[in-house]
RNA sequence: GACCCCAUCGUCUAGUCAGGUCCAGGACAUCAGGUUUUCAUCCUGAAAACAGGGGUUCGAAUCCCCUUGGGGUCACCA
């Protein structure tokens, strides 16, 4: 039983990606099977390196293992390789010459504009587009002719016009595909690579997959592979689709939204030209020629680190779609996977959450839900709460520790491991993601003079308002602090509430919310004792005083 | 447009294949209370669905048909 995962490297794995690549793992390891790993870079245009390590990155973030495929991180490689379609040009060129010495296949020298323009007319006159076989009339001594004069050409499969094609599937059951559907579709383009088609049947066979599960929008070309093995006389292996994902709006989930997105925001502000980066002089986030060539053609999305600069300097949030996306919000792998496996499976009764050992004892395909599936974001954020609030207060340290090295090192460098531990178990029971601590908690990192003193109601009426006011109660509990034998949480917890039962109707909001206003500039921040605590018994001082200082100052103006 | 697929609370789903135990269960979100030093948690409770219409049957969320709605595919992309 082996099962195969086969992405195209143009990016990030997506999340669609990263459940086919998830239910192809489990289904192999629930039945003792191998699952491979192979990279379809048949497209030069769209491939890259970068692309390719980041795939195999996130897919080890997520602890989707190959027994077969690209070394990487303990996985691979295997017997059946290369693992890389673009080396194995020479394999696909046996079979091609296969076919077309027997007739099966054929030269087509019709150019991409030309075929567009074809299909352009039919449209025009509604008619449904085929390609016209021309290139099968030519005669010898012309095909041989155009050979000699090195003419560019593809090769195409001739498609039998009689019979249709009948293929059975594990989720949508029988499927029918009429003779007149396909047409005698390219299996080796111009620049000597095969199509997905041809590259995916030739190395299924190869390799020896026996199933083949993947994404829905493969289900028709299913027709096309059948009809290449039999013409080849390969093996026919299981077919199972998967139903897309959606966005919460209903749309397809796909790899172009961030494009999407950014198009859009820059045709609803009419922006002419690149707009320049955020906090730096006059830097444009691209050349302008980079600008025009992207906004000319919408089917080149931009590469990801430029369009992230174009998110921030356009202020807006991209949507989050990659599994790289998710990591670096503070999501944990665990939960991904949890939340990915419920997307169009589900293993039956009450039970929804379960660990990745559930997921290869329970997984199988005839549990496989047939209704596409909206991405639920809101709910991945509840599982990945429930997760982070079941560790221990430990492994939650740890974890924080490694999502901070990783997105946000200042924090590494400004605080103590000692900090670093009180900082993460303060968050612990109130962080729904593993960024969120970083996000809020800034002031912790801050020096004392950069402290912004937030200007809101909330601030207004904690400082302002009361008899005594929060300024009388800071101006109180100030000698307190600095006579605090030892600072740490329980003598600050102590003190705090002693000297609100004395001073404040034993009421500690009083004290409390000055306080943390005054070390944060915010009404916001982890219980206060252990704020006070890690930041330190200095920057708690100095932190008291800068607020009431500024007090004099806004009310002397 | 042509061809095909899908349809249970707002969302993910259990139940559908083997019709009765389902005036439909769980989770997320929502709403109302409560706990709390802020935020977030946490606790309790509520509201919320078988798309519509026809059959078949003693009986249908479950089987059949039609309508409606949603989606996919029609590339020298995968």
């Amino acid at each position: 039983m082996r099962t195969r995962f086969a992405p195209s490297p143009s990016g990030h794995l997506h999340v669609g990606g990263a459940r086919t690549a998830l239910f192809c793992w489990a289904y192999a390891k629930a039945h003792g099977g191998s699952f491979i790993l192979r990279i379809e870079d048949t497209d030069q245009k769209r491939s890259s390196d970068t692309a390719t390590r980041a795939l195999l990155d996130d897919l080890a973030w997520l602890g989707i293992r190959w027994d077969e495929g690209p070394a990487h991180d303990g996985c691979g490689p295997g017997e059946h390789g290369p693992y890389f379609a673009s080396q194995r040009l020479d394999l696909y060129h046996r079979y091609i010459d296969i076919l077309l010495e027997q007739g099966k296949a054929y030269r087509a020298f019709e150019g991409p504009e030309q075929l567009e323009a074809a299909r352009a007319a039919a449209r025009a006159q509604k008619r449904v587009y085929r390609y016209d076989r021309a290139a099968l009339k030519l005669d010898r001594a012309t095909i041989q002719r155009y050979l000699d004069e090195d003419r560019p050409h593809v090769v195409r499969f001739k498609a039998p016009d009689e019979q249709p094609v009948n293929v059975h599937d594990e989720v949508y059951g029988e499927v029918t595909v009429r003779p007149e559907e396909i047409d005698d579709f390219v299996i080796l383009k111009g620049d000597g690579y095969p199509t997905y088609h041809f590259a995916v049947v030739v190395d299924d066979e190869l390799m020896g997959v026996t199933h083949v599960i993947r994404g829905q929008e493969h289900l028709y070309n299913t027709a096309k592979h059948v009809l290449l093995q039999d013409a080849l006389g390969f093996r026919r292996p299981v077919y199972a689709h998967l139903s897309l994902i959606f966005n919460p709006d209903g749309s397809k989930m796909s790899k172009r939204d961030k494009d999407k997105a950014l198009r859009n925001a820059v045709r609803e502000r009419g922006l002419e030209r690149s707009p320049a980066m955020p906090h730096s002089s006059n830097e444009a986030v691209m050349s302008e020629e980079h600008w025009r060539s992207w906004l000319s053609n919408k089917d080149h999305p931009l590469e990801l680190e430029s369009a992230e600069r174009l998110a921030l300097a356009l202020d807006i949030d991209l949507p989050e779609i990659d599994v790289k996306d998710f990591r670096r919000a503070g999501y944990l792998p665990e939960v991904m996977v949890n939340y990915l496996a419920l997307l169009g499976w589900s293993p039956g009764g009450d039970i929804e959450k379960f660990d990745q050992q559930f997921l290869i004892e329970h997984f199988d395909l005839d549990r496989v839900l047939k209704s596409p599936a909206r991405f639920d974001r809101d709910k991945l954020l509840a599982f990945n709460l429930d997760a982070l609030q079941a560790m221990s207060t430990e492994q939650f340290i740890a974890r924080l520790r490694q999502h901070g090295e990783r997105y946000h090192p200042e924090y590494g460098r400004e605080l103590s491991d000692e900090q670093f531990a009180m900082f993460a178990a303060a968050n612990h029971q109130r962080s729904k993601t593993l960024d969120d601590p970083f996000r809020s908690g800034r002031f912790f990192i801050m020096s004392d003079d950069q402290i912004v003193y937030e200007q809101s109601k909330a601030v207004h009426k904690a400082l302002e308002t009361g008899e005594p006011n929060g300024y009388a109660h800071l101006e109180a509990v100030m000698p307190l602090l600095k006579e605090l034998s030892e600072w740490m949480v329980e003598t600050l917890e102590r003190l705090l509430k002693r000297y609100a039962d004395e001073r404040a109707d034993g009421k500690l909001a009083k004290v409390a919310q000055p306080l943390r206003i005054a070390v944060t500039g915010t009404t916001v921040s982890p219980a206060i004792f252990e704020t006070l605590a890690i930041l330190g018994r200095d920057a708690v001082l100095n932190r008291i005083e800068r607020c009431l200082s500024n007090r004099k100052l806004s009310s002397s103006t």
